[in-house]
DNA sequence: GCATCGAGCGATACAGTGTATCGACCGATA
DNA sequence: TATCGGTCGATACACTGTATCGCTCGATGC
């Protein structure tokens, strides 16, 4: 309250309302404002100007600890790698493991799977996941541990987008799995009715539908077992009972 | 020209510059437009008033063809499909061409990283695309095909992503290949100094470093092997020599 | 104790975005 | 020929990220 302009007399004007100083800034504080404004609303519902106004401050104080909106999406991600601790000891349970909390956290955070794979993951908690993850790699030869990890997350961020996006597309039709399914009848069926897609209408009318878990569970297994089968000699792989 | 505000009789009046007729517009003038403007700058040079500049129009009358930017992008999505046709016929070829040929497509369009999993496919191209694939996958159980489709395509699309943030990460460095490789040097040197990531300080400064071609068909190799131990009963994941 | 400096802050401004609105126009119909 | 309906696009709106730059205030030097 720099200049008071008003004609008001200081008794007459009501204290400002109670806002208790905030706690100082801090990228901390400015990246937990955008993620709980990410996840109500979407990573589009993330601006500057929310997120300022989110912390009861100007616009412009941001610059002073963010370069620019990309720096804060970063720092977003790599807050939400921090909720990514993969655990286990054998290396198929750490990378399982590590698929699994990835995708969980983009469960809980719908925006990750817009972030996932747009840049080079290089802070402290993506790290110290990459960290967790290769330190339990042992027993695998050194020279396999990055294509190894690498072919993990690449699964990953992309099993994971597309479910995502496939939520929403439901939510977006205001319909619940079922119906959903059902109802790329209306579209589906009329195209598939042209017969020009043939294999894929058999496939889509006739095949069992998994569900989303089982569906991620079972790519995620084609692709342990192939790594089974080339860092250790492929007992996984071989006669599954 | 609607009406002549202007003093000037018409013979004084230039001719309206040399505008030949633009071909009438329609949906696909409207998508090349946007994808050469992708091409050229990338994803956030596609606005709506750039395209219509670019097909030398008006910004709303592209309303008449799209409903909003994000059809527009999923025009765009589509189109590139056209140009992801697996050939093959074990499905395993089949596998890999699609693989390959998404790959290939993100490389001439680098947007289309940006894009690939963002938003259910269901545009023609998307689908032919899907029919081709599935088409070839006779030899597999009908309900393992989608299963398998899907995680072929969920790696795909989250290994090109990386390798698209990658070199773009290196391409803002100014960096070639090999510079940013040990340019990472600079800041991964410094964290890994500080002794708290140790097994990923050995496996970056230890491991040998596959380009990216090599790591994207590993990964690859990776899946189908892992695939080809559960439907064909697993002779290429055996006895690798 | 006072003057000065410098750093941080933020009001303002700018160039751009997607899209709703709605008046004006023109071609086809009565 | 008059009227109608649909198309077109100018304008406007609310919003974006961020550059600029004067102001203010606390710390420092005398």
């Amino acid at each position: 309250m720099r200049s008071i302009v008003s004609g008001m007399l200081v008794w007459e004007r009501p204290e400002p309302p109670n806002r208790p100083v905030p706690a100082p800034l801090s990228r901390e504080r400015i990246v937990r404002a955008a993620i709980r404004l990410a996840d109500a609303d979407g990573l589009d519902a993330v601006s500057l100007r929310k997120v300022a106004t989110a912390l009861d401050v100007r616009p412009m104080r941001l610059y002073g600890y963010i370069a620019s909106k990309e720096e804060l999406l970063d720092l977003m991600v790599d807050a939400a790698y921090a909720e990514i601790r993969p655990v286990g000891d054998a290396w198929r349970e750490v990378l399982r493991s590590l698929a699994e909390a990835t995708r969980h956290a983009a469960h809980e955070h719908e925006w990750l799977a817009d972030l996932l794979g747009g840049r080079p993951q290089l802070g402290p908690h993506a790290l110290a996941s990459g960290e967790a993850v290769v330190s339990a790699l042992g027993d695998v030869h050194v020279d396999a541990v990055m294509p190894v990890v690498a072919a993990v997350n690449a699964y990953v961020i992309g099993a994971v987008r597309r479910e995502i996006a496939e939520r929403r597309a439901e939510r977006a039709t205001g319909m619940d799995e079922k119906r959903w399914q059902a109802s790329l009848g209306p579209y589906l069926e009329r195209t598939f009715a042209t017969g020009r897609l043939p294999a894929l209408a058999t496939v889509v009318r006739d095949a069992a539908h998994l569900d989303a878990d089982q569906t991620f569970r079972m790519g995620l297994d084609f692709l342990l077992d192939g790594i089974d089968a080339r860092i250790s000699g492929g007992r996984a792989a071989e006669g599954r009972p």
